[in-house]
DNA sequence: CTTGACGAACGACATTTGTCGAATTATAAC
DNA sequence: GTTATAATTCGACAAATGTCGTTCGTCAAG
C-alpha cells in the first residue's frame, strides 16, 4: 500500500524541472511516446532519448503518468491534469512566499508582468464576479 | 568564476523546501544563528542542529545567504528579499503552469482560496490602480 | 534470410538534497 | 583552572535528479 500511498499524493507532488518540460509536452498533444517527447522538445533540452525515457519511466512510478502498451510500443499519458498541478503548485506558492496572502500575490503578476487591456478587463470581471458570489 | 556566476544567479534559483523553511525565519527575524532558526523551527520540523546547520551552510555557497562571523559566532543573514524570490517564483510558475497567462493565474487564486470582502476590496482597487497607469 | 532503424530495458554515474552523529573548540560560570 | 554548555567542523549516507550509453528485440524493406 506504499504504492497506493505515492499514487493518491501524486497530485501534490511537486514536479520537477524534467518533469514539467515533459508535462507540457503530454498536456499539449494527449498521449505520446518517448520518442515524441524527446523531439518535441529536441531545440529547448536536447536531450537523449534515454534521458526522455528514464525521465518518464520515473515518472510512471510516481504516478504521474499513466502507461499504456501497444503492441511492443510504449505510450505515455498525464494522470493529473495541468490545472490540479496549476492548482497545487498556486497554493504552495502561495503560502510559502506569501503566506497564503492573496493580494499581495496578485499584486506581484499584476505589477510584474505585461498585462494587456483585455487581461484587465477579464480580471475586473472576475473580481466583480467573485465578489458577487462572495457574500 | 563559476562561484561568481553562482552568486549572480543567486534569485533565479528555486529554493528548496529546507530552504524556504529557513528563508521563512531569516525573512521574518533579519539575522540569525543556526540555533535561532533550530529553535524557531523546532515545532515544524524538529531538526537537528546539525542538519540546520548544513543546509544554512549550503545556502551560503549558493549565495542565498550571508554569514558573518563575530568572534566564533556565525550570524547567518538574507542576501535576497522575500519579494525577490516570491517574484521570480510567481514568474516562473505563471510560464511553467500557464504559459504565461496572467489571468488564468489570478483565477485559481481568486477561485480555489477564500478571500475576505477586504481582500476582494484590494483586489478590486488594484486593477483599478493598474488600469489606469497603463495605457 | 540479412540488415537497418527504432524502441525498450538496464545499469551507471555525478550532483543535489535531506538528515544526522561524532569529534573538536569556545564561552561562560563556578 | 575545571567544567558544563553551546557552536563549529567534518564527514557520512540514502534517496532523488539529471543524463547517458549499451545491449537486445522487433519489424519492415531488401
Amino acid at each position: 500500500m506504499k504504492e497506493e500511498a505515492k499514487r493518491g499524493k501524486a497530485i501534490e507532488r511537486e514536479l520537477t524541472d524534467a518533469e514539467w518540460e515533459v508535462m507540457g509536452i503530454i498536456w499539449d498533444r494527449g498521449s505520446c511516446t518517448a520518442g515524441d517527447v524527446r523531439e518535441a522538445l529536441a531545440e529547448r533540452r536536447g536531450w537523449a532519448y534515454s534521458t526522455v525515457k528514464t525521465t518518464m519511466d520515473r515518472m510512471v512510478r510516481k504516478g504521474i503518468l499513466r502507461l499504456q502498451r501497444i503492441r511492443n510500443l510504449q505510450v505515455f499519458s498525464a494522470r493529473i491534469s495541468r490545472s490540479e498541478v496549476a492548482g497545487t503548485e498556486v497554493r504552495r506558492l502561495l503560502h510559502r512566499a506569501f503566506d497564503g496572502a492573496v493580494a499581495p500575490m496578485v499584486n506581484h503578476l499584476v505589477a510584474n508582468e505585461k498585462l494587456t487591456p483585455e487581461d484587465l478587463e477579464a480580471l475586473r470581471q472576475l473580481i466583480e464576479r467573485t465578489a458577487a458570489d462572495n457574500p
